[in-house]
DNA sequence: GCCTACATATAGACACTCTACATATAGACG
DNA sequence: CGTCTATATGTAGAGTGTCTATATGTAGGC
């Protein structure tokens, strides 16, 4: 997978992977990559800045367990986090639709 | 539409306007803006590059040519370009399949 | 002691799109 | 003649966000 094309779509996996369920930064990097069959390996150094800035910007809240002797910061969906999850989702559908409209091979004029 | 989402999906874009004739860069961006329905404004600025990059790696060629008082460089597949929007195709299905799948949201577990 | 898995985090590299600007011809309009 | 719009190409620099590489630390197997 293209690193570049990630690019934008970013914000719409996380907030996805965290709709159902609160999770940490590692529990939603190897979400991502059960959700998406193994074809998303999320560098970790992509995902925590991201976590942190969609806090920053209100769509996530997070908090601080001890869990096994571990740190964790658990993050989940703000309500803001939940109406820009539904935006996500209506850019991508316009977004691929847009794409894949430019890139579907037109049959060849039959004349 | 979100600049940064078109990241990394320039290159296959401007392979599959210039699939079946060659154009020169403004005919390109008309095109694009056309086949996409008028969402694709993409400005000079990313497109004139991206062509001269193209052609860099060897899956375009330009010539000039003079019409009506003004020059145009026009490009055209090459035989390695045609190869590589072959891939970029592919490499959308997977990605769209990928995204697709992991922002689809999922039905609640109905126990 | 060493290795792997778990867990978070930052600095800086990198790549590409975008904004803004520069240049130039053709034709319409007054 | 001057101005405006459409046509046409191009570059410099800003901006942004992903990635690589590195740092830190716990838990548990061998």
């Amino acid at each position: 997978m293209n690193p570049d094309a990630l690019r934008g779509h970013m914000d719409a996996l996380l907030l996805a992977v965290l709709e159902r369920e609160p999770l940490h930064g590692y529990a939603i990097i190897e979400a991502l990559q059960e959700r998406s069959g193994g074809a998303l390996s999320v560098p970790t150094g992509t995902v925590y800045p991201a976590l942190r800035r969609l806090e920053r910007i209100g769509h996530l809240s997070s908090e601080w367990a001890t869990v096994g002797g571990r740190k964790r910061r658990t993050y989940r969906l703000t309500d803001s986090g939940r109406r820009q999850l539904e935006g996500e989702r209506s850019a991508w559908r316009e977004f691929a639709s847009v794409i894949g409209g430019v890139l579907r091979p037109e049959a060849p004029p039959s004349g």
